[in-house]
DNA sequence: CGAATAACCATACGAACATATGGCTTCCTC
DNA sequence: GAGGAAGCCATATGTTCGTATGGTTATTCG
């Protein structure tokens, strides 16, 4: 069901996601829906909290894979926040979701708690890499680790919407996607300057 | 009438501008609404384009004070770009408004058409002031002009839904906002190194 | 003047929707 | 094997909303 309601949003929007609706694309009745879920409010927020934990669920395994073939941090960093970007149409649904429920959570705090949280996981996570990368070298001691994080998942967040606008398939969409990716490979840049230390030989 | 439909989504969502709600509001009749406006889709992107033409303005009389004091160009957009920022009440409410036709935007191809125009010119202004910087002086020649401002307002736009959830009134807030205010100098500051030629003695 | 146009209103209509109700099967458990 | 919980369904109910209809008053202009 929560699938179902997934696909309805990403395909047509809040509105279109109806008890009725919902219903029919998990090929069930109105009745057994309401079974499972108290209110329209309860699925709703269950549909977008899976969607949430699927996207953090993949940044990590994608951070693991990165940790351990051993790459520098920089490089796991680049890899994963565009993880984030609707650059296929499965992401591109993720977003269209997203941005329905981001304006759901300015009149609903159930929603807004939620999409507060998966905004402080990723904040939290890339503060994170910032203090790994002090220690081992790839950042410079002085840089401010919550501060670099506000920065990036903000960079991230915004470029998303620059992207959106841009089918990635098309000759300007392409360019697009070179332009968000030299943006990311150079502030990482200026707050990752260094080598790690354990790489060195 | 747009103003009471601005007021409305500011003050409870897109759901709550509804055509009685308006008219209320406004100290019409619901048939006097129609009058003015063929439907509700009319209405609401006529209250959408009313509001970014505003913000426009805005920032273009901003600008325009800028120039008279005969600022540095980093200055400017220093003072310009946070008008964007949910920092009181009033622009806490245009930004929900925003957020609530951004998402609409989705569905509605008017209201992405609105969205896309008002963001390229927010995009072609900062590329225009990049531009004039390497005139002065404050910029490098070799700077890519579009994709700083690629990234300074995708920079602007992400650092305002974490403003946004933390109101600037309280204590964790006004850190917020410090460090928002901070990131953006620093950004301005990589971006525009040099000093204007004309300001020279 | 007089007729047309615009401004304005009250109310009716019909569709869409969330939820409530009551009932039917299936499967476990004591 | 009796009883009850769980899974499932069709349909009724009441609300909300956008829009349509028909009309009244005021203003403009030939």
């Amino acid at each position: 069901m929560a699938a179902a309601t997934h696909k309805l949003i990403a395909h047509a929007g809040l509105d279109a996601a109806t008890m009725a609706a919902v219903a029919r694309e998990a090929g069930f009745s109105v009745g057994t829906v309401q079974h499972y879920f108290a209110s329209k409010d309860e699925l709703l927020l269950f549909a977008y909290k899976r969607m949430t934990d699927h996207q953090l669920a993949r940044v990590a395994r994608m951070v693991a894979e990165g940790e351990s073939e051993q790459l520098p941090i920089r490089a796991i960093l680049m890899r994963c926040m565009p993880e984030l970007w609707p650059l296929d149409e499965i992401r591109r649904g993720e977003y269209r979701v997203a941005k329905a429920f981001h304006a759901r959570a300015l009149d609903v705090p159930t929603v807004a708690e939620v999409a507060r949280e998966t905004a402080a996981v990723v904040r939290g996570q890339i503060a994170r890499a910032v203090e790994n990368g002090k220690e081992c070298g790839e950042v410079q001691p002085e840089t401010d680790a919550e501060r670099a994080a506000l920065e990036l998942s903000a960079l991230i967040a915004g470029l998303s919407d620059e992207l959106y606008r841009e089918p990635a398939d098309g000759r300007s969409g392409r360019a697009l996607v070179k332009a968000t990716n030299a943006i990311l490979e150079e502030r990482l840049g200026s707050y990752f300057p260094g080598d790690c230390r354990h790489h060195e030989r």
